[in-house]
DNA sequence: ACAGAATAGTTGACCGGTCAAATAAAAAGT
DNA sequence: ACTTTTTATTTGACCGGTCAACTATTCTGT
């Protein structure tokens, strides 16, 4: 009984296209490109501008580093894509008058109209996305999701 | 019985944050950067040049254009790392001599020894990442990345 | 045999996301 | 009051991934 190189036994037990990790960044990529693709075409925004127009919406009012930690988003990314925003008038800025560093985000009316305009589209896709999911199915990617994000947050430092 | 505005509608819900798409691209996002961290830290690989490297040793011998199609990996991303990791001696191209155009591609030696002391790393980081997923969760992951790749390819032209 | 299509791979341009440093203001400690 | 630390945001540098254009070679159809 030879041993098995560990190229053997990832042939033959678990190719690497299979790995969780691997497939999930495929999956990924391609419902990046199909959301940007329908944000381009519907609304000229990107899913980064999408992402932030429906988290200011859905807060009413925040600030950047809400957004930041509640999001998980960078924010260079945010500050970046804010500042274009505000340029559009899609987002309005007001300077706390309290504390001089932050600065308080909302829609403008423009912005809610696009986001209104918009979200149906969205929650089409996340219903066209779910549709073949039954709910058993949901449950556990969701219920997965929550795991490996925790999971992802480990540091392997006994690795 | 007044309307709701869709931002309402969203708030009360399905918050943007629960989103399928959002939750997937923020757990993908960590499981990206720990996968990076604990390549450094023990391969200096980063995580594309290690996708490749184990794609190229489970193929035993492959091409560029194969890579792509299976891997649905862009070519200029494997073009470029490919050079990198022939430069370091990790990969050996040969060229066929009926076709001019293709290499053939394979892992030195040294890429094979870097590949069989990497796998166990990468292998027991998958295992404590599925580690806590009960086997219905591992299932319907599973099953629910094949759906949503599939229904990630559709172009709502109709929506 | 030859023109045009297809295929393999490389390269350049660009863009989004990440990280770290810089700036600025406020809070906390002494 | 004054130095240090923390917090909020901006900016610069960089890197990986994507797309399109390009080169080189082979295949196909007439």
């Amino acid at each position: 009984m030879s041993a098995k190189t560990e190229i053997e036994v990832l042939r033959d037990e678990q190719p690497l296209h299979q790995f969780l990790t691997f497939r999930l960044s495929r999956v990924q990529a391609k419902l990046n490109a199909q959301a940007n693709a329908l944000l381009q075409r519907h609304a000229d925004l990107t899913l980064s501008k999408w992402r932030i127009l429906a988290l200011v919406g859905a807060a009413g009012q925040t600030r950047l580093s809400e957004l930041a930690r509640i999001a998980a988003l960078d924010k260079g990314l945010l500050s970046r894509n804010l500042k274009l925003m505000i340029e559009e008038g899609l987002v309005v800025a007001k300077q706390d008058d309290v504390d001089h560093r932050v600065q308080h985000l909302s829609l403008s009316t423009k912005g809610q109209d696009l986001f209104d305009k918009t979200l149906p589209k969205m929650r089409e896709r996340q219903a066209k996305l779910r549709e073949p999911l039954d709910a058993r199915e949901l449950d556990a990617l969701s219920s997965a999701l929550d795991k490996l994000e925790i999971a992802a947050d480990w540091r392997g430092d006994d690795v």
